[in-house]
DNA sequence: CTAGTTGCAAAGAGTTTGCATGGCG
DNA sequence: CGCCATGCAAACTCTTTGCAACTAG
């Protein structure tokens, strides 16, 4: 890990292992606490607390990206796959709420069109377009 | 207006004149409620509730846009110019916070581009880019 | 006039934090 | 064993709401 990137996490507890199990497990949905407190439920609670400390240290260590969403004001929270989602941009669709990944050529292409018409350099990882995907037309 | 599309103003009070004119002044920027009263307390201030309520109405006329920001959890709000707006993809910088309106074009361009490769559709309005801008980089 | 709006203060919603206890290494 | 993490509850922050007083039309 470079360095700035945030402290490493110390201990790898259950409650650690589980919660990233969730995020893992389901790479195309972004979560909110609540959904995460849920999807835990089933196997024993795990305090609001630590999931919360938990995701905090993830975010710091790259692990999972934070997103604000457009109604309400909880955060999602998604397992971030560096190799996979380095350089892409992502689509979320505004039903249900999955996320695409834009292939990597395309990603390019778009960012480079908006270089050339406003010299604005877009950061891939931070910018999510919204709208209606196929399953959902 | 269209029914669905919220209820319209019933009074022109002094508070939502000031309010709409302080976001009309800087169509190219995003407030949070605390810039918007501070830039209101000059010339008196108005009431939290007040700015809330206006706010919140405005956004339902589609007078102004509601965006969550990324970090904390507090709501921005710009003003939107239908005309300008609409069917153009938007970006932010990230440093300054400057909002630019993607060329007409090169947003259906973009738009197009993810059409064919995911066969998802933009919906330009709710989707913003983010990166740095040239006078920033 | 009289319905919609303001300002205040109190209630909500989501997140963060202090502290004693418990568990990883 | 020592340090970090957990769980609980209380504190915080931002937003919403109830209500009496106040205005725009």
């Amino acid at each position: 890990m470079l360095p700035g990137e945030g402290k490493m996490k110390k201990y790898e507890t259950k409650q650690r292992k589980r919660i990233l199990a969730v995020l893992k497990e389901h790479t195309d949905q972004q979560f909110y606490i609540e959904d995460l407190e849920e999807a835990l439920k089933e196997e024993g609670e795990i305090s609001r607390s630590a999931i919360y400390r938990n995701i905090k240290q993830m975010v710091e260590e790259g692990v999972i990206k934070k997103y604000a969403s457009n109604k309400g004001r909880k955060f999602l929270y998604q397992y971030f796959e560096n190799e996979v989602c380095l350089g892409h941009i992502h689509a979320k669709c505004l039903r249900c709420g999955k996320i695409y990944h834009v292939d990597h050529q395309v990603s390019r292409a778009i960012s480079e069109e908006i270089l050339n018409s406003l010299h604005f350099t877009i950061d891939k990882g931070e910018s999510v377009l919204y709208g209606i995907c196929s399953e959902c037309a």
